[in-house]
DNA sequence: AATTTCAGCGTACAACTGTACGCTAAAATA
DNA sequence: TATTTTAGCGTACAGTTGTACGCTGAAATT
């Protein structure tokens, strides 16, 4: 029941999609990866790939929901230590960056993808950015009293401004880093700070 | 003195330009673009390229500074419009779709290319949306008082969110594109608000 | 033990890529 | 008018791509 022959067969699938994270680099997007490429140091047969997708394109919508599986862990993160007691600006600026750091191929294909030229990728990515920023328009409204609507474009706009710095982030070396980090962190305080100001439910927090 | 060879030459420079223009489209970025396919659409043999290009990335960096040409225009219109007494916020977003719309091409290597691929593309883009964000920041400082550090991270920020928002509207609808442009105004406002709690000047405009 | 399933392989091919090389005719220069 | 320059062409080639097809051996099923 253990299936050697199924394990065997899902440790190669993976391994095409590792080998082909590892392709991807600044500059080299998912669409210049090639399959035999993949395929060649994945270890197997150019045509043994069809054996595990049926395209590059189904490969790559793999990768984006793998990606977009650690954009989750990297949310329920935040929130937890945010509910340590940190601040909320400081605390998830600081844990997005921790995660492009380890997980540099996987936001790559998130940001890069995003603007693509790929429809099916561009959906499946905005399916992924929506949950965060939905996820983030939650919070914002139980916890500061934004109105629902506004709450929403709040955080699209922070997310925006994010995922922004995430992408220059990529490719920078720390000092550099360190220095866009903070910018973020203000730029994120005047969008709170604007919006707060502009609409307000009639109390700060629910009865 | 005329130049009648130069002339032509110019000629099919500029066709080989347009060509390679015209192949961008939503699924299709520049690093997909075939140096025959180009020449092909131009209506020179794949070799004639040489005489006008070293290279399909030589093209592409006189692509991108054609584009920050328009982007120029647009800034001197925008700028234009302000000063005949139009909200700012509101002639500013204007004017950038009005140009998204026209030159959907020219905008769409600026916003792909950003995070593109090529090292040499992305600094030169980087460099026309710093002009960018320089002008924007500059006028912030004297028109509202903001320090200057924070001028910049201001503009900074309005700057991407706007781009962002851009890259959304070429792919979209005209209704979805109002509707989009709506959310961009209140993000923009939310900025301008938070800012100028901040960190302004002692006094909201200079002696 | 006999049969079926199937992951992976090797061969093969047509399509396309960038580009080296040498020619030509017309414009520019002398 | 004689000479030089050069934009554009055609041919040619080696490299890479995706993928069709049939085989094999070992795991799974009967």
């Amino acid at each position: 029941m253990a299936g050697v022959r199924a394990q065997q067969k899902q440790k190669t699938r993976q391994a095409l999609i590792e080998a082909a994270f590892n392709q991807l680099s600044a500059e080299h997007s998912f669409s210049n990866l090639s399959l035999r490429e993949v395929a060649r140091e994945a270890g197997i047969a150019p045509t043994s790939f069809y054996r595990h997708f049926k395209d590059m394109n189904e490969l790559g919508l793999t990768m984006v929901d793998e990606a977009g599986l650690t954009l989750r862990q990297l949310m329920r993160q935040a929130r937890r230590r945010i509910a340590k007691g940190g601040s909320v600006i400081n605390t998830s600026v600081h844990t997005f960056m921790e995660f492009i750091e380890q997980s540099s191929n996987q936001f790559r294909l998130l940001l890069r993808e995003r603007s693509g030229t790929s429809p099916a990728f561009r959906a499946a990515v905005a399916r992924e950015i929506k949950h965060f920023i939905l996820e983030l328009a939650h919070y914002l409204e139980t916890e500061t009293g934004v109105d629902t609507h506004h709450a929403h474009m709040q955080a699209e706009a922070m997310v925006t401004l994010v995922f922004s710095s995430g992408a220059e982030a990529l490719d920078q070396e720390p000092p550099q880093r360190a220095e866009l980090t903070e910018r973020l962190k203000w730029q994120l305080r005047y969008i709170a700070k604007g919006a707060s100001g502009y609409a307000k439910h009639p109390e700060p927090i629910k009865k």
